[in-house]
DNA sequence: CGAAGGATGCGCT
DNA sequence: GCGCATCCTTCGA
């Protein structure tokens, strides 16, 4: 196993982010081991980009992410959902990747059962296509806030790709678009994915709520 | 197919 | 209170 070293997080988001596409994020529990290949993945500038959690300054929620590079930074949404970013740069700068999908490639029936409700199965392509998807296929939740995912005996950690990834990801095309959900510098084309990959979750814009009141 | 709405809890104004 | 870096089910064509 090679673990991702701490410098590599040491950058700014939007330069790691593409890099991290074939890289592998594992946990390991009492239950057993998943693996997850990365193949979506959206930088965040922090204190700078209006999108950010980082944008209104350092809370007991975010504190993670003014921290040091390499660690894991996971938030609570939508009242039922979680979801896992990298720290990046670091000190202070509060700069992150948000994991958005990938593909199983270890613990396959684990991720499966965690992901299955009620008696329909779960599509392999769908295991952990999706933010949160990706998470409840890794079981990760906010005891894993603040996990540093650069040394060896962490629970939750980052290796490189496997030899037979490496060979693919050469013929892989990396291609970028604007980020999903967020309503504010919508424009900006820091969300990564592989073309043509299955396991890409599907876009939405942000501009798909406010029902808005009505008038009996 | 696609669009629409509900679920559901917490952080921030 | 409001609004979310979401997902799933249902409804209609």
């Amino acid at each position: 196993m090679a673990l991702i070293p701490r410098d590599f997080f040491a950058r700014h988001s939007v330069q790691v982010a593409p890099e991290l596409l074939g890289c592998v994020i594992e946990h390991q529990t009492a239950a057993g081991l998943v693996a997850v290949e990365l193949t979506e993945v959206e930088a965040y500038a922090g204190a700078s980009d209006p999108a950010s959690h980082a944008y209104r300054g350092k809370t007991a929620r975010n504190a993670v992410m003014f921290g040091p590079p390499g660690h894991a930074y996971v938030y609570f949404t939508y009242g039922m959902h979680f979801c896992v970013n990298l720290v990046c740069l670091g000190y202070g700068s509060a700069s992150a990747v948000l994991l958005r999908a990938g593909r199983v490639i270890e613990g396959v029936e684990l991720a499966s059962a965690r992901r299955t409700r009620g008696a329909a199965a779960v599509p392999f392509r769908d295991l952990a296509r999706g933010p949160a998807r990706l998470c409840q296929a890794l079981d990760i939740d906010r005891s894993q806030d603040g996990t540093d995912v650069c040394v060896a005996d962490s629970p939750l950690r980052m290796r490189w790709p496997d030899a037979g990834t490496t060979a693919r990801s050469a013929e892989r095309k990396v291609v970028s678009g604007p980020r999903v959900g967020v309503s504010s510098a919508a424009e900006v084309p820091w969300r990564f994915w592989w073309e043509g990959e299955p396991t890409v979750s599907v876009y939405r814009s942000a501009t798909r709520r406010r029902p808005k009141l009505v008038t009996p």
